[in-house]
DNA sequence: GTGTGTGAAAGTATTCACAGCC
DNA sequence: GGCTGTGAATACTTTCACACAC
């Protein structure tokens, strides 16, 4: 069978699990280990061998029986099914302290993703260098998203303008946002939205101290 | 039956809804509405009206049959299944770009919890104003834990001091953490933590954009 | 009539346990 | 011997559908 021809099935619960052991592995990598079973794994994930088991074989056959995995292959088979074997493009906007903060994350272009461009409204950090190449303003998005074919949308920008902002990127054609702004937000159907929000974390950590 | 008294029961998939629903209600009453079904208010969070009251009979009978939920009433027993009739004091470890940026946001004291310091290690920052008062060095974060009693700590560290910091927040009493440094952090047993991670949601887009 | 609260049913996800391969 | 891959079993979550209260 070949591999990621199952992707139809994937649990969801599954996805974000990949890239946690995509990451171990290649922590382990770094360290020059070569072969992990996938007791090992778990125990460093801190999760169960039959998980990793079942989670990887939604997409194929990886391992060798009675050895394990070999990492290298593993976490090409790996970035395959989290299609990080291409590049993706993706912007961010609103260019305050946590816009700024994630643009200075080394490990965009570690992963594939291209970092092209930062947007913001205010006219003062139009141009300067947020780490990124020059701010641009918001008036050019639609044309920039256009022309260079974002695929991410990440955004930083206050709660007021969020929605907005959110519904120009993603009628300009973005495919999938990342909003961190402090709002519920929605997008229409075949767009992809996924939300960081400080205020429901706190609310859960909040619940489980109280319990 | 007396409310909150289920809470030993809660689906965990249950405890983000009940965020959202919180939000979603406020909004509601600050437009002035006073009365909610769930039809209504699961149309506005994009749920399914049985949803939300499974999730809120984990608790209690908060509703009126025929009628609806009065929501200033529901907002207030949903504040206690969350624990947000108490005050909660937090710290925030890491007075980066990061850190300033979640320091400023205001709608911490709105639900409850109070900032009360942040901490970092580098000398040139120490005593300025990031937000909440002066910033502390952090040889005095374990004094500062044990005198305030503080629930949370939110770490914006860089990746490689997270780990160390989040042990020593927790071998001072912390009992639960938000780390939103690029590292999977672990603590030991009775701690909550909970992750906020770019690397992993810029992943989990791009699983779903290759699909 | 309207809409809640909740058992029962359907749908997902995780874990077990073992056949089969190294 | 050891470890994978996977059907079967268990556990969990969501949705249905209806008795009951207003």
């Amino acid at each position: 069978m070949p591999a990621n021809s199952k992707k139809h099935s994937v649990p969801s619960a599954t996805v974000p699990r990949l890239s946690q052991y995509l990451r171990k592995l290649q922590e382990m990598q770094a360290r020059g280990t070569t072969t992990v079973s996938s007791r090992q794994l778990a125990e460093e994930v801190g999760t169960n061998p039959a998980q990793i088991r079942k989670d990887l074989s939604y997409f194929g056959e990886f391992g060798i029986r009675g050895v394990g995995y070999e990492i290298d292959h593993l976490i090409d088979e790996l970035k395959k099914c989290l299609g990080l074997d291409r590049s993706w493009n993706a912007i961010i906007i609103g260019s305050g302290k946590l816009g700024t903060a994630l643009a200075r994350y080394r490990g965009f272009e570690k992963q594939g993703f291209n970092l092209l461009a930062m947007f913001d409204a205010s006219k003062s950090v139009i141009g300067k260098n947020r780490g990124v190449g020059p701010v641009l303003p918001t008036d050019q998005l639609e044309q920039f998203i256009r022309e260079h074919g974002i695929d991410i949308a990440i955004v930083t920008t206050p709660a007021g303008v969020a929605q907005n902002i959110i519904d120009r990127a993603v009628a300009a054609g973005v495919p999938s946002v990342l909003n961190f702004a402090p709002i519920r937000a929605h997008v229409d159907k075949p767009a992809i939205l996924r939300q960081v929000d400080l205020s429901t974390e706190l609310m859960i950590l909040s619940f489980y101290l109280n319990s």
